[in-house]
DNA sequence: AACAAAGGTGGAAGCGCTTCCAATGGGCCA
DNA sequence: TGGCCCATTGGAAGCGCTTCCACCTTTGTT
């Protein structure tokens, strides 16, 4: 049953060339004749025989992986659409490129995280990390890998950060921009927007584009009413509650995330308010709550498995050209601006709950 | 700047003793004098030494790697809480016992996807693997699998799998019957069932265990009515729709996800109909949309992360006794029915929308 | 006090693979 | 025909680590 498995030795004999042919043909090297090289295929295909990933490693330097860092905390709920997405589009490209995909978890509260971070590096050898938010935006974390001289890339990353090394993100900025414009296409004058929690640089930079546009158009600042939530569902429900039940209410309201304008639909649903009518709600991200509520939300498209893919394109296209650093800099990738429901009054589907 | 790695026998040298002793002081071998530790430990840290796990794995034989390996349509959004969910409990169990996890991402429709399952055990040199549903249920790759001399646990795996090998999961059926019981109790007596898709084992065991319940109070088979969906919000809306507003409107409708349940939420709502007293709605998973819904969801807790846990502890545990293949059967971890405003008629939340 | 049984330490042999380098044999040029 | 270049192939040296064994101290035992 569990008899030894064959090494590329037992190759060697069982088609009568020295190992450093077997090397050859099983690493699609160069100089061997097709008929040896058949040869050679026909006993790897007879013994079963798979190299062994360590051995090949530790002779020929590489190990071909590429670490991709979570953070989680233990009492919240990990952002599993976000990671996932991140995961899957490095896993693809990692498996196009022929490299391997080492996943890992780590809490931002651990205090042996800078050293297991480290780990991955000198221990496991990969060859390149990402780092997901919020680690990307550690600037301690980002220098301990850079200091180790590993390739890094960091998703979404802030000023601080892309000025040491690489990042791929969406440009929050034009987002921003490009919803306020949809926004204010739409005909609203008088815009509520619930900011996410202080210091969040993606949310900041959203913001910021959504104000630009506002003072490109220009519309006084006080047309825009900013409050702070922390990107949950409930406290989009509160701070919408807020908007919505008080003065003036605004005809529009902008979510920096998905599930907060998730929950300001829900405000507004409990108000008896018509959405969009009497309310427009936009968020971003486009996560699957967008499409699961009602009305489906009008909202940007976050790139996330092309950012993952384009992270680890980054670290091997580096690692082939044998750098150890990748260049400092923000990476764009495209968004899109979804239109749904929830903000376009033209559209014919229901826009009422009830 | 990328002066090589200290070795071993870097560390050897510096601390003036043999390499054997250096490997017994990283390994917590005995035989060594604590003096002589300390000595090699200073060295350790004065020269940022590391073991190179490669190494280690080459020389030792083992990687103490585990592999989770979850399916992906390229088409389908992945079921990113589920795998998340699977991931984090596994990750978590993994760094606690000193193991490490390596995740992969195979499309059920790759026609390499046995030889890459393979690959994981023979390249890789994990020394279990856990499969997670559909995979969980692929007699062909489970064999594959066993054939190898793979350690395999599967996670909520049908009986034609846990007859062969250690499966992980809730137990659906009792599940199912814990729900029937809380909407019996409830009152409901005129009940809608919207089934998975046909040939899901666990879905199936749902129905069981709920039409079980139902049998055991006597109630004729006619009171429940059961339609076939496949699990997406979509499959929810148009089934309910059919339910809702038919003859004989029921006066429960559980769904066996809550995906589907939101469907049911959102057509129930269309109709104008008050939740729960002119309908009740439930569904299967906990999923954090039977929160964001509304009303939340009544919903049975599927413990994810527990059994995610549980499948590493199970193969480590094997792994400990020198065992290559685990005891068949299947392994229940603990659900709990959460009870939420959708069905429970004395809750002082708002039940309408609007 | 003489001897055995631990306790401590170093030497050396690989683990399975890549890769540098030397060796072989033809084909080609002048 | 002699010399040279190149396509093929094999030999051998490690990659960094664990581990079996042999060797030398210490202890503990009658």
């Amino acid at each position: 049953m569990s008899k030894k498995r064959p090494t590329i030795d037992d190759v060697a004999a069982h088609s009568g060339v020295a190992r450093t042919t077997v090397s050859r043909v099983i690493n699609n090297g160069p100089n061997v004749r097709s008929e040896v090289r058949e040869r050679v295929m026909a006993s790897v295909a007879a013994l079963d025989y798979r190299v062994n990933a360590q051995a090949r490693m530790l002779a020929g330097g590489s190990t071909g992986l590429i670490a991709l860092v979570h953070a989680f905390e233990l009492d919240a709920e990990p952002n599993s659409y976000y990671h996932s997405g991140l995961e899957l589009g490095a896993m693809r490209a990692c498996a196009d490129l022929g490299y391997g995909l080492h996943t890992s978890t780590i809490s931002p509260a651990d205090p042996e995280r800078y050293s297991k971070i480290h780990d991955l590096f000198s221990r496991l050898r990969c060859i390149g990390i990402i780092l997901s938010p919020p680690f990307s935006d550690d600037v301690t974390m980002v220098q301990q890998v850079l200091a180790a001289g590993c390739p890094l890339v960091c998703i979404s990353a802030g000023e601080a950060v892309y000025a040491k090394t690489a990042s791929v993100g969406m440009d929050d900025d034009l987002a921003g921009y490009a919803l306020a414009q949809h926004i204010l296409t739409e005909g609203h004058r008088n815009i509520a927007y619930i900011d996410g929690p202080q210091g969040h640089i993606s949310a900041g930079q959203r913001l910021v584009g959504f104000r630009r546009c506002l003072a490109e158009a220009d519309l006084p600042q006080t047309t825009l009413r900013v409050a702070i939530g922390n990107f949950t569902f409930r406290s989009g429900i509160t701070i919408a509650h807020d908007f919505l039940s008080g003065a003036k209410r605004p005809s529009a309201l902008v979510c920096a995330n998905d599930d907060m304008a998730a929950g300001a639909l829900l405000s507004a649903h409990r108000l008896g308010l018509n959405i969009p009518d009497d309310i427009a709600v936009a968020g971003f991200d486009d996560t699957p709550v967008s499409e699961i509520v009602w009305p489906p939300l009008t909202t940007v498209h976050q790139p996330i498995r092309r950012m993952g893919a384009r992270a680890i394109e980054r670290i091997v296209d580096a690692a082939n050209r044998g750098q150890r650093t990748l260049a400092p800099g923000f990476e764009a990738i495209a968004f899109k601006l979804v239109q749904r429901a929830s903000t376009a009054s033209n559209t014919n589907a229901p826009t009422r709950m009830v």
